[in-house]
This record gives structure tokens, sequence and C-alpha cells, in this order.
DNA sequence: TGCCGATTTGACCATCTGGTTGAAATTGCG
DNA sequence: CGCAATTTCAACCAGATGGTCAAATCGGCA
């Protein structure tokens, strides 16, 4: 129930075993879904017996939570990065980028969440109908505004930041998709930052 | 083991049950994925009682090996239909619109087929790196000749086929949080439409 | 109508799974 | 070193889950 670390907390021991927890949990939960996995899955991969990992995380639900809980933030703080202030071209040219590196270097978090919105968003819903879409309204809002000013061409703003989402996110959640219809001698991620670059390019030309 | 329908098969109850079997199972496995639908549940929504459900497929395996195999051709039509004679750049807009509506009137098909990818595609990888993959390289041989003939702006081929995967499943995948952000007043796949078509028609522009 | 295979089901089973417990091992610290 | 707090885990538990089976019911046809 306590969380520990009263006081002086132990955190050498405790610090250790959440991040071995939470990233075994992160690499199971992305893979096989939150009900396709198992304590027991996760606990090996953690290198910890179950009562011991129950020991730090109450339940399975509350080491779900957990990961949750941080995602949405590596998630929004690309989008927040765009800057009203900048080149319209080349700040969206730069978001498109930072997603994709994302996709890139976290695909097990593109995938928790994928897995998460495929689902119907049971845990997290009231984050995307806040958080969420404030923070993409606000972008929005600044993209019709460059395209007001011409200085983008006119697009729907929200399915503008959809179609970035769903290309960038497409190379990590679907990547064994995309690496099986490839074949061999490929670097998708490379070849994909290269053709979204061109794409969006092309699109938001006045 | 038999599939019963030896000789006169007793067509009618069979196909109905059949029938009401993987509509059902449709419905759960792609809201919930594979491990984490119940026999149970499937039974429940198809009104049946488990052990009669099992009397027509021989196991939960069989269900969705069968939901599956149905499954890729149903992916792959639109893609076939590209003709090679027509139009460039309106054979792929037409193929956009094809894989949109799909998307549309098959969000469960898509969110099944996505949840495979998701977890690594066990047990259709053989089908994507030989039917799919074969089906692409061929698509691609396509574009690739329309963009040598400067009808099409030229682009990395399987990319573009990517994009176009990507863009439109997106709307049938990740549903409820285009809805969340859109919020009320909104219908997600007419705006969809034509703002793909705009893309599409930017993007290929020579 | 009565027969026979097709269909349906209640009861049951073995296994898996999330979670608990109590006691032992380990650790940090005065 | 000694000891209290922290950490670890073997053994266990209750409920869920995939699957089985024998018996009951149904449906069409001779």
């Amino acid at each position: 129930m306590a969380e520990g670390q009263q006081k002086t907390g132990t955190t050498r021991i405790q610090a250790r075993n959440r991040e071995a927890i939470l990233t075994a949990a992160l690499e199971v939960f992305s893979t096989f879904g939150f009900r396709g996995s198992t304590l027991d899955q996760i606990a090996d991969v953690a290198g910890l017996s179950k009562p011991n990992m129950l020991y730090y995380f109450g339940s399975k639900d509350a080491i779900h939570a957990e990961l949750l809980a941080g995602l949405l933030d590596t998630w929004l703080d690309p989008l927040r990065a765009l800057d009203p202030k900048g080149d319209p071209v080349a700040e969206i040219i730069a978001y498109v980028h930072r997603k994709l590196e994302i996709s890139r270097l976290y695909p097990r978090e593109s995938r928790l969440f994928a897995n998460e919105i495929l689902q119907g968003a049971p845990r997290i819903m009231s984050a995307l109908e806040g958080e969420l879409k404030a923070l993409v309204d606000e972008k929005a809002a600044v993209l019709k505004l460059w395209a007001d000013e011409r200085r983008i061409a006119p697009l729907p703003p929200h399915h503008l930041i959809f179609s970035i989402w769903a290309l960038t996110q497409h190379y990590a959640d679907f990547d064994v998709q995309v690496r099986a219809v490839l074949g061999e001698g490929h670097d998708p991620f490379a070849e994909a930052d290269a053709f979204l670059d061109t794409l969006f390019r092309k699109l938001l030309a006045p």
C-alpha cells in the first residue's frame, strides 16, 4: 500500500527495481496488450519474482497506469514545441521529423499507446478529450492562422495534424509489416524521413 | 474435427451459426485483442452457449484463424484494382478513396488487422512476406513506371503505398482519438475524404 | 409417426492468472 | 556488531478461462 521512501528513501534498490519493472512492463504490454500480458511474464523479464514485483506496484493495473501516465506527456511534447512565431513550413516539417524520430526511438511506447486507442482508450479517454484536445485545438488555431496568411496551403488544421500522427506512427506501430513488404536492404526510418519531408513540403506549399 | 456439410449439408443452421459466431468474434477480437477476448464473451454476443460454439469451431484459435484468413483478401482487393492502364493520378486517388471507404465500412476488420500487426503479426507474417509483398512489389513497379514517365511526381513507390495505408487506416484504428480531438459536430470520414483527396493530388502532381 | 443423425447444453475439469501471506533473507545504520 | 526496517520469495488461494463429455433435444424424412 505505502510507497516506501518515507523520510530517507532507500532509493537505491527501490529506484532500480521500479525502473526494471516499468521497462519490462513496457516491453510486454506493448507487445501483448494489457490483458494479453501476465504478471509472471513481466516479472520474468524484470528479473524479479511476482510477489516481489507486487511489493513495488500493488497491482497489474497500477503498473499499466504508471506507464500510461508518463506516456501522454512524451507524446505531446513534440507538438508543444511547435512555435507560432517560427517559420510555418519549417516548424511543421521540424515537427514531422521530431515525431518520426520518436517513433524510431520509442516504438514500444508508440505501440502501447496504439493498443490503448485501439481498444477504445478506456483508460485515457479523459486525457484525450482534455489535455490532448486542448493542445491540438491551440496548435490548430496557429495552423489556421498561417493558412489564412497564405504562408501555408489552406488545409483543415486538425486533419493536417492527424496526417502527421498517422504517417509517423505507422512506421513504429506497423514496423513488422513495413519491413516484411520492403524486404532486406532497407532502412525504413531513413527512407521515411526523406519521403515525409518531400510529402509535407509539397502539401504545405501555398 | 469434421466440418459437417458432408453430402447434403444441413446448411441452414450451420451457415447461420457459423456466421453469427464469426460476426461476434470479429466484434470481440477487434476490441479486446486475441488474449483479451474470452470464449464466453464471444458466445454471449453470438447468442450461443460456449460448448455449442465449440461444436462449430474446435477452438478459440480456429475462430481467430478463420477471421484472419478472410481478412487479407478483403485487405488487398482495393490495391489489386489499381489499373496499370488507367490514368495514374485518377487510379491512385481512386485507390485512396476505396481504402478510406473500407476503413469507414469495416473498422472492426481494420482493428483486428492492426492488433495482429501490433503484436508482431505472429499468425500472418508468412502472408505478409508472400502474398502481400508480391502484390505491393507488383503495384510499386507500376507506380515507378508512372514516375519515370513523369506522369506522377517521383516518389519512393513503396512509401507512397505505406502513406495511403497509414492515412486511411488511421481513421478506422484511431477513430476514438480522432473523434475525441475533433469534438462534436464533425463527420471524420467525410472530412478525411476531402482532405486526403487534396493531399494526394498535391503530392502526386509532377 | 417414429427414427437417426445433427444440434444443444449442463456439469465438469485442468490450467492459468492476479493477488496474498508469513516468514526468511538482506540491508542500512548507529 | 546488532538490530530494525526493507526486501525477497515459496507456498498458497480464489476466480477465470479454454476445453471436454455424456446426455438431452431437435428436425427432416421414410
